[in-house]
Formats: structure tokens, C-alpha cells, sequence
RNA sequence: GGCUACGUAGCUCAGUCGGUUAGAGCGAGCGGCUCAUAUCCGCUAGGUCCGGGGUUCGAAUCCCUGCGUAGCCA
């Protein structure tokens, strides 16, 4: 039996969960339950990151103690995954003793190795982003990046040499391929390892939530040591060596792609410098982006984690994620694309797929499952047999290159071909050959039985209706089952499950409006947010300005600031053009001016009267308006750009 | 600015070592079936494989270059 550990980062329990740690959870919960089904022996571990400055500080803030606000914040994690039922072994917290223990033992073996030496660290300090900053990547005492204030600050630190380990990385990365993953990402750790790697700061004396330094508690440890540790601790290291040797080295760390350095370089230096041996692949998988639109703070644009499990069906959730997001690349969590797929492949496909067998085999054999075929003879029983043999394999290959996306599209494409040989056999006309009728019966149930075991570790709720519905027993909800076709027993009784997948409506115009309009507000957000505020020249080709003739001025009655004029811009009529320069200009004056006109932007009724252009002026510091004016050589109607 | 990817149908993407007529799903149009959740099946339309140059008997694929997008670094 082979074992299988997977791990996915601890979250920093300083905010609410977002579909981002749904999403990394649900991922290794899958991996973890396909394993299980394979029937490997599985580790699949989770839990929170509880230390540091930031926390210390929000807990001050609150008025309660360190361990008091992490408690509460952790607990948000595990209800979280509880609601999303999660199968994780165990979700370990930072703040644990046996952690704390593990911790103290690799700052040992470090130590030991004469890889921690104390020294001062010097720089401009960011407390709020608990980061240094260099020279000049700061300005008039703030940072650049963040505009977070600096101060200058000379602190005694622990320093790991990690610089030691520079070309045992580099060989470690170049004889291992998969050790770093997707490629894209390994490229990026691998020119950064050979930029050359500084000693690495790991401790602090600056804040006291966290876990002391051995022998010298002035000083606690930064996140790193602390952090990375959680994977070995939580099987057993330096305490059950049986169980470490069992599980470690970890198959798979799954991790978002911020914190790739940390894993792919920082981690496995730890390892070596504590002769432990190195996990099997560091995985950065990409972000979600909401309505192709970034999620940010700054935007408020952030999913709860919470409000999506209660807004969708979990299984349609999972299902939908690990579909639409190829892994390793970022993926658009849009409303519209998630009913789509609910719709066309789990209810359409799928559901209907065992809905309408079911209720054949109700209908045509009373419920009970036919008797196999004795030998496979016809093309389409063979056919179908061996799209299921092919899929198991398929699967298995697409989970092995860590694209479970290919997996569901493998499953679903099964699914297609059941439907597709149902309707080539049509059961419904062979009322008068009962024989091949059941036979027809057998194989499209017993294809079933392969999507539904295939489909389990992602839909599991569903699956298991279907195997249920099935009635099944646990020998044949294995992947074991499926290598030989057949085994599903003649006999059984079967029913019709519920619905599977419920339709959803696709979001209304409306809804989509909304988003559009939220969409663009943030795009001007953004934009302000950079002080650019940039047009694209598309877009500013857009605007159409022409030269315009004033023919006609009057006052605008009830209105002191407004004239009402009528301006030739090369048509066969003057444009009616309400202008807000009456301040300035009497209407006498301004007949006969060429000036400058926008002549595409929508009319606007302004005290009654349509104004069909608008007239471009510039106002002085005193308020009068200045116009941007032609000679009397350039035509109205001219072009402006 | 340096490095690394990427750019293929309306949309999302596949395309192995350079090898037949560039594919799939969704969407669109047309036809068929009736067991089924208004489902399922079939057919059709739709392509400057980002532009330009080169290597080759042959290029979506390899090389150079330009443009665009993203990420990492400075």
C-alpha cells in the first residue's frame, strides 16, 4: 500500500476566510480523497498560523490576550471546514505543544549543523507590513510598495545560513523536476537561487507572541522556522519516528504562489540543514480572480469563504473549482460560467445520464439489475467497456500530473459516451429481445458505477447518491473495482436517486449589469489608486471632436450660468448646445467663433432644452472660461484630434 | 530595465518529436429520438494558429524580430 501526504499552507488566522483558502483546502481534500479511494494510506493536513507582530497587536487592540484572539480566529478556519466537510486528519495550530516542541528540536538539529548564528540586522523597518526595507525602495520615510511609514532600526537577530545551501538547492531542483511545480513557477526559484541567496534573518526580539528562541528567550522566532515546521510536526517528527518515516516526505505541499520562496527555497534549506529528508513537490497553484476582476483588500471585492458554501451546493462548488482552474494557472470565478457547467455537465450529463438509466431499469426490470452479458460481442458493449478501462487509466495518469481538471473532464466525457451508447442501442425498442434488452440495461449501469466512483473524490455527496441509489456495497466504490469491467451484480436492486443536480438559473441581465457597472467603478479605483489615470488611445479615439461655428447665442430664461446655442459642426443642421459659460461670455459675442466641439457624447436635457454636443473650455483661476478656438481658414465640421 | 512564460474558432482551452485536411467543450444554426431533469444523439457554420522575417521537402510547433498580456527580479 502506498501513502499519500498532503498538506496545504496554515492560514494566518489575522482575517476572515476567503474562497482562496476554500479553494486550496477543497483541492487537497480531493487529492486526499482520491488517494483514499485508490486505497492508499492518506495524510492530509491543515490548520493556522498563530504567531507574530500582527497578532500580538490586533489582540492589544481588542483588549484581549494573544492566545484569547487566535482561538477565535482559528475556530473560524475549523468551522469553515467543517462546513465545506472537509476529510482533513488533522488541523494542527501553531500554538500546540507538540508544535512547539518540533519547532524547538529543528533549531536544534540548525544549531547543531552550525547554521544559526546571532548577528544584527539593520534597515528600514516597516512594523505594519513586518518587513525591512532597502535604500531605495523607500521615500520621504515611507515604502514605496506599501506607503507604510519606516523607521531605521538596528536589531539583534538569529541568522540561518541559508546562503550554505545555495548549490545543493540548485542541484536538488535540477535532479528532482517535479521537486518545484508548474515549471513556470520552478523557473522563477531557480534564477532567483542563482542571484545568490543572503543569510536569512529568523528571529526577533521586537514583539514576544511566538516561540522563544532555545536558550536565549529574548528573542522569539520570525514566521519561517515556526510556520514550515507545522508539516513535520503533525507527523510525528523527533517524537514518533514510525509514523515520520511512514508519511514523511510529504507527497504534495500545496501552497498559493505568494509564499512559493518560502517553500521552494527556504523550507527545503531548513531540511537540509537538519538532515531531514526533502518533500516530494512544493505545488503554487494560481489565484481566483472574482468576475475577471483581481480580488483585493483595497477593492472589497473578497468572497467570503462562508457566504459561497452557503450560496452553492458543495458539490457543485468543488466540482465547478477544480474544473474551470486548470492548476498552477490563475482561474475567473464568474457566476455566469459556474451555472454553465452545473447545467451542461453535472445536470444535463451526468444526472441525466442516471436519471434516465435508473428509470429504465425501474421501468423495463423492475429495478433489479440485469444479468451481464455473457461475452461482449456487440460493438457498442465493447466499445463503452473499454472508454470505462480507458478513463480509470486516464484519470489515474491526470491525477498523477497534479491536473484534476482533466480528471473531471475525463469523467464527464464518460458520462457523454453512456449517453451516447444509450442512444445507440436504444433500450426503449428492444422491448421484444428482453435479452438484449437487459444487457443493454447491464452496461450502461455498470458504466455508471464508473463515473460515480470516478466522480466521488470531487462530488462526493452526489457520488455517493448515485452509489447509493445503486446499492452498492464498499468493495465496489473502490478504484480496485474498476480495473476489470463486470462487477457490478446482477440482481441488485436499484432506485432512482433524488435529483442530483439541481438547474440553476444563469444570472439575469441585470445581475450581470451590476457586475459590470462594480467592474468598472473598480477599474476607476484602480486607476486613481495609481495617479496615472491612463485612456488607452482606443479609448480616446472614441471621443469625436469637431471644429464647431457658433451661429446663433440666447440666454438660458431661469438660468444665469447657462447659454443656449446653436453650433455648425459640417452638418446639414446646427446642434442645439447648452453651454455653462454664460459667466463669461455675453451670446453676442460669440457668434462667428470656431471652437472646439465633442460631437458623439449623448444629449442631455438641460432646463427643457436638448443639448446635442458639448463645448470644450478651460476655466481660469477667477472662474471665467477661456475657449479653444480656430481661425476662420478651418471649415466647421473639421476633425480634431 | 533584466529574466521567464504565454498569444490557436464568438468564449474557455487541447494540439506529443517539425509530418495527412489544425481539434474539443460551451455558445450559434439545422435535423433526429422519446427512456430521461426542456433532457439525449447527429450534422453544419465559424480560423491571417498575434504581425513580420528566417531554417526546412514540410512550421501552430524550431530560430530571429516586433507588438500585446502575465509573473518574477531590480
Amino acid at each position: 500500500m502506498s501513502k499519500f501526504y498532503v498538506t496545504t499552507p496554515i492560514y494566518y488566522v489575522n482575517g476572515a476566510p476567503h474562497i482562496g483558502h476554500a479553494y486550496t483546502t477543497i483541492l487537497a481534500d480531493a487529492m486526499a480523497r482520491y488517494h483514499r479511494t485508490r486505497g492508499d494510506d492518506v495524510y492530509f493536513l491543515t490548520g493556522t498560523d498563530e504567531h507574530g507582530l500582527k497578532i500580538q497587536r490586533a489582540a492589544e487592540q481588542q483588549g484581549i490576550s494573544p492566545e484569547q484572539m487566535v482561538d477565535e480566529n482559528s475556530a473560524k478556519f475549523r468551522e469553515l471546514f467543517e462546513k465545506l466537510e472537509l476529510t482533513h486528519d488533522r488541523f494542527i495550530r501553531t500554538t500546540e505543544d507538540d508544535h512547539r516542541r518540533t519547532v524547538e528540536e529543528m533549531v536544534q538539529r540548525m544549531t547543531d549543523a552550525g547554521d544559526i548564528y546571532l548577528d544584527k540586522y539593520e534597515g528600514w523597518y516597516s512594523a505594519s507590513d513586518e518587513a525591512y526595507y532597502s535604500e531605495d525602495e523607500i521615500e520621504d520615510g515611507v515604502a514605496i510598495a506599501s506607503g507604510s511609514p519606516v523607521e531605521w532600526v538596528e536589531e539583534e537577530s538569529y541568522f540561518f545560513r541559508l546562503s550554505k545551501y545555495e548549490d545543493r538547492l540548485l542541484q536538488w531542483y535540477e535532479s528532482n523536476p517535479d521537486s518545484v511545480a508548474p515549471q513556470a513557477r520552478k523557473n522563477e526559484v531557480v534564477s532567483f537561487v542563482e542571484s545568490g541567496l543572503k543569510d536569512l534573518s529568523i528571529s526577533r526580539t521586537t514583539f514576544s507572541w511566538g516561540i522563544p528562541m532555545p536558550d536565549d528567550p529574548e528573542h522569539v522566532l520570525y514566521v519561517w522556522v515556526d510556520a514550515l515546521t507545522n508539516y513535520i510536526t503533525a507527523v510525528g517528527a523527533f517524537e514518533d519516528q514510525q509514523r515520520f518515516d511512514r508519511y514523511w516526505p510529504a507527497d504534495i505541499h500545496l501552497i498559493g504562489k505568494d509564499i512559493l520562496r518560502f517553500h521552494a527555497v527556504y523550507w527545503p534549506a531548513f531540511l537540509m540543514s537538519a538532515e531531514l529528508p526533502l518533500p516530494q513537490q512544493v505545488y503554487a497553484h494560481g489565484w481566483w480572480t472574482v468576475e475577471g476582476e483581481k480580488m483585493s483588500k483595497s477593492k472589497g471585492n473578497f468572497i467570503d469563504a462562508f457566504e459561497l458554501a452557503d450560496e452553492y451546493d458543495l458539490d457543485v462548488l468543488r466540482y465547478f473549482m477544480m474544473r474551470e482552474m486548470p492548476l498552477g494557472k490563475d482561474g475567473n470565478f464568474s457566476k455566469a460560467r459556474l451555472v454553465e457547467r452545473n447545467n451542461a455537465e453535472l445536470a444535463d450529463n451526468v444526472g441525466n445520464l442516471v436519471n434516465r438509466t435508473l428509470s429504465m431499469t425501474g421501468g423495463f426490470v423492475d429495478g433489479e439489475v440485469p444479468s451481464m452479458p455473457a461475452e461482449l460481442t456487440e460493438e457498442a458493449d465493447v466499445e463503452l467497456r473499454n472508454h470505462c478501462i480507458e478513463t480509470v487509466q486516464a484519470v489515474d495518469n491526470a491525477m498523477k500530473d497534479r491536473q484534476p481538471h482533466r480528471a473531471l473532464e475525463r469523467i464527464t466525457a464518460l458520462a457523454g459516451e453512456t449517453n451516447n451508447y444509450i442512444q445507440t442501442v436504444q433500450p426503449w425498442a428492444l422491448k421484444e429481445k428482453p435479452n438484449r434488452q437487459g444487457e443493454t440495461l447491464y452496461c450502461a449501469l455498470e458504466a455508471i458505477r464508473y463515473v460515480a466512483v470516478l466522480l466521488s473524490p470531487f462530488v462526493p455527496d452526489a457520488a455517493a447518491r448515485i452509489m447509493d441509489a445503486m446499492n452498492l456495497g464498499d468493495e465496489l466504490r473502490t478504484l480496485d473495482s474498476l480495473q476489470s469491467w463486470g462487477g457490478l451484480e446482477a440482481g441488485t436492486n436499484v432506485r432512482k436517486p433524488d435529483v442530483l443536480f439541481e438547474k440553476l438559473d444563469p444570472p439575469s441581465e441585470q445581475e450581470e449589469d451590476e457586475q459590470q457597472e462594480e467592474q468598472e467603478q473598480t477599474e476607476e479605483a484602480d486607476e486613481d489608486e495609481e495617479g496615472a489615470n491612463l485612456i488607452s488611445f482606443d479609448q480616446f479615439m472614441e471621443v469625436q471632436m469637431r471644429v464647431g461655428e457658433i451661429v446663433e447665442a440666447n440666454d438660458v430664461e431661469d438660468a444665469d450660468k447657462l447659454l443656449h446655442l446653436f453650433v455648425d459642426v459640417g452638418e446639414d443642421e446646427p446642434r442645439s448646445v447648452v453651454a455653462g459659460i454664460a459667466t463669461t461670455f455675453d451670446p453676442d459675442e460669440l457668434v462667428g467663433r470656431r471652437v472646439t466641439m465633442v460631437t458623439n457624447l449623448q444629449p442631455a436635457k438641460l432646463f427643457g432644452i436638448e443639448s446635442q454636443a458639448m463645448l470644450l473650455a478651460a476655466q481660469r483661476e477667477d472662474g471665467t472660461y477661456a475657449l479653444a478656438e480656430y481661425p476662420d481658414d478651418v471649415a466647421p465640421g473639421t476633425s480634431v484630434s
